[in-house]
DNA sequence: CGTTATTGATCAGCATACTGATCATCAGTA
DNA sequence: TACTGATGATCAGTATGCTGATCAATAACG
């Protein structure tokens, strides 16, 4: 076999591997206990009052299946409401609490020390480069997982 | 919130995503049933005849207890071979049989296409500094993670 | 209006990944 | 040799992430 260190998979792996553990690390030093998809599940209901788990799903790019689980967690720690909407009855309307709104402004520090210490090997100017490549990988394959970003209504 | 497009820990679960998916999607055109994470442990252990488990998760940067469940199931398609060691009675020695030998060259192909697939966005020069940049952020991070590579024995 | 197709959500089942614990075995030392 | 610590493997429990199915509700159509 090629070098795992030649093929663009493993290390798509072994840095997502690495992000989530530093990503927790930060987050429980912080003295929180929340999930990298918790916390962009949050933020982005937040952002989007009243969103419903497919739209939701959509804009972070999860699975339909996932959604209902981490939702449950964040509804669970009370940081999100799950409401039957009354215009369509299928779906659920999404609501940020107030202990989700304070959570959230407390932890942004962490995430943001997190979002650093992954590219800590890296000049500014690699930063960016991996970053925009990656965004560029991402947008051509969007359409080759299950769970492509959604960007709006549509 | 910064923009999901703006944060390195967004853009590694989305590339890994995408890999993961090239990956099983091409294994499955070439008529087979193997997991990116089966095929590393696969070919890992045809380069290292009775390789036991934890140099094994070494090697390729997995968690010692998730190498259970994968072996497990390399074992139960009878592609690898599990021995309790005579030399150290704790250690589980791992052989590929002939068939993971069979299966590992005829899925080769399709291997090295999702490679190329999970990367069709980027130029040759564009893909050659995403896996550099790959690299040095792994190389930095290593540590992070519970499941770091180990590169030899020692 | 009634039939059909689509959509939002959930579920069962499976495969990574991790935390933390346990167990058997081995190595080092008094 | 007996004790202590380290090591290889496994397990229980939890959280993503997927496939494919199901169910209720809505939309689209004749």
């Amino acid at each position: 076999m090629r070098e795992p260190n030649e093929m663009p998979g493993h290390l798509a792996r072994r840095f997502q591997q690495i992000a989530v553990a530093v990503f927790l690390a930060e987050i429980e030093d912080a003295g929180f206990d929340l999930t990298p998809v918790q916390y962009a599940a949050l933020a982005t209901i937040k952002a989007n009052p009243a969103i419903d788990q497919i739209t939701l799903a959509g804009q972070i790019a999860y699975d339909r299946t996932t959604i209902t689980g981490v939702v449950d967690r964040l509804v669970q720690k009370g940081l999100v409401l799950r409401q039957t909407s009354s215009r369509d009855r299928r779906a659920r309307e999404l609501t940020i609490t107030d202990a989700g709104r304070t959570t959230l402004r407390r932890i942004t520090p962490a995430v943001e020390a997190a979002q650093q210490t992954m590219l800590r090997g890296l000049t500014e100017t690699e930063a960016a480069e991996l970053m925009r490549l990656l965004r560029k990988a991402i947008a051509a394959g969007n359409e080759l997982s299950r769970a492509p970003l959604r960007e709006n209504a549509g």
